[in-house]
RNA sequence: GAGCUCGUAGCUCAGUUGGUUAGAGCGCCAGGUUGUGGCCCUGGAGGCCGUGGGUUCAAUUCCCAUCGGGCUCCCCA
């Protein structure tokens, strides 16, 4: 085929209207399933002050290191925002939230971007819905943040998922770990993989979850981070285990598990599915005692969790889940000349005001055309009106499914659509 | 950033061992029905065979590059 002139940028996609429904239909879930939880939507710029991503989610993250689309203009720095934790917690402090009392509970839907490699699963313009809980260092906070989110998999049929989870402690435990890691490290320095050398004096917990071949044996036999976690994470720690097992939540410890931002502490949990590919997780999350105070804000614990929505897709692809239904209209209107094409012009509106949703033909075409177009546009009746209709006041009401018809009013017509509609 | 692989109609794909007007199914449009859809029949529109260059008398077919898709590594959603 021709190449177009113009396309979208690499790894960006448009959601067209055939798979817009299944769209609408997770989002309009996730908000209603919110509004359960108590959670509030809030809804940030699309583009944030560089500086904030870099200081929030670590100079040495890949995501901010490789990953950011960012430019300038005149003196300010812009950044398309490649997750919502940072911009979040920027809007709790920018807008004083601390003082609306208690904890916020909020939620978000919205585009993300990074500049990646595009594959299954990942791509440079992508979304995410999340919840974000400032303000309560409780566990029960995270196991709520948590349920939410397996929620959403289960209301949609997705089960077969794995919840990993993990304690990074707080930062004395650390880096208590941290100094035992490369203690434990130095001596096989020389065997470790390029890239884990390069971690090892800046973040060694992020080789524990290296995939190279050469790191396998080492990480095998490394100490772990539950070994040193202090009290009062250790009790965190066991409370969020305690608490999801009341809750029936099933998880898998897994003391590997080290998140890509630098802002989380204690509590770090990743929901995996077998039917992603490469790209297992289908959301991710964990507490960030320190972000706020390290954005500026008064030192304020806080828990969260991302989930992409594309992902979720794929998993429900794999699964058979059709989440988008048929399109479909109450009533087409099929009209025979120019008197009757008028007439139906002036009856749409009726209709609508009473609920009922209704179109008909814009391209003035044969009558048998616009029943193939009731047909494919799934209306549920047709009206269809020509001069006879006009002059009798009675017009001819098609049920499309049964493919019977009666002469009827247009009074009784619109009564019985929005009886229907009702 | 690296590797592998693919690129023919709107979609899914045949095909050309290099040679006159490149095919099918589905979809789209129209007709068969002068006022009736979903089934059926007939016809039509729609491709410089992703783009650029090279080899050749001749390239959609061979070679190179490039762009795009898919998958993988890295990392994450």
């Amino acid at each position: 085929m021709a190449q177009p002139k113009y396309s979208t940028h690499l790894g960006m996609v448009d959601i067209l209207p055939d798979e817009i429904r299944k769209w609408q239909f997770l989002e309009n879930l996730i908000r209603e399933e919110a509004h359960k939880f108590n959670f509030e939507e809030i809804r940030t710029p699309i583009m944030e002050q560089t500086e904030l991503i870099v200081r929030g989610l670590g100079q040495l993250t890949d995501i901010v290191s490789k990953e950011i689309f960012a430019f300038s203009r005149g003196d300010d720095n812009y950044v398309l925002r490649p997750e919502l934790t940072a911009p979040v917690v920027r809007a709790y402090v920018e807008n004083h939230l601390d003082q609306r009392g208690g904890s916020q509970k909020l939620y978000y839907i919205g585009p993300m971007f990074r500049a990646e490699r595009p594959q299954k699963g990942r791509q440079r313009q992508f979304h995410q819905f999340g919840v974000e809980v400032i303000g309560s260092s409780d566990a029960v906070s995270d196991v709520e943040v948590i349920a939410f989110m397996i929620h959403i998999y289960h209301k949609i049929g997705i089960t077969n998922t794995t919840l990993k989870l993990n304690s990074i402690g707080d930062p004395d435990s650390r880096e208590a770990y941290k100094d035992a890691l490369r203690t434990y490290l130095k001596p096989n320095y020389e065997k470790l993989s390029e890239i884990s050398k390069k971690r090892f004096e800046k973040n060694p917990l992020r080789i524990l979850d290296s995939k190279e071949e050469e790191d396998q044996p080492l990480i095998e036999n490394a100490p772990l981070i539950t070994d040193y976690l202090n009290e009062e994470s250790v009790s965190h720690y066991s409370r969020v285990k305690e608490y999801l097992t009341d809750l029936g939540i099933s998880f898998e410890e897994d003391p590997y598990l080290v998140r890509g931002m630098d802002y989380y502490t204690q509590t770090a949990f990743e929901l995996i599915s077998p039917d992603l590919g490469a790209q297992d997780a289908l959301a991710g999350g964990g507490r960030y005692d320190l972000l706020i105070e390290e954005i500026g804000g008064q030192p304020t614990p806080a828990v969260g969790f991302a989930a992409g929505i594309e992902r979720l897709f794929i998993a429900c692809e794999e699964l058979g889940i059709d989440l988008g239904g048929e399109k479909e209209v109450d009533v087409y209107i099929v009209t025979l000349g120019d008197h009757a094409r008028r007439w139906g012009l002036k009856q749409l509106p009726k209709l609508r005001e009473k609920g009922v949703s209704a179109t008909m033909d814009y391209m003035g075409r044969s009558m048998k055309a616009q029943m193939k177009d009731a047909n494919r546009e799934n209306a549920r009746y047709a009206i269809i009106v020509g001069e006879n209709e006009l002059n009798e006041g009675k017009f001819t009401f098609r049920d499309m499914k049964e493919s019977k018809e009666e002469a009827l009013s247009f009074e009784e017509i619109s009564n019985l659509l929005a009886e229907q509609s009702a």
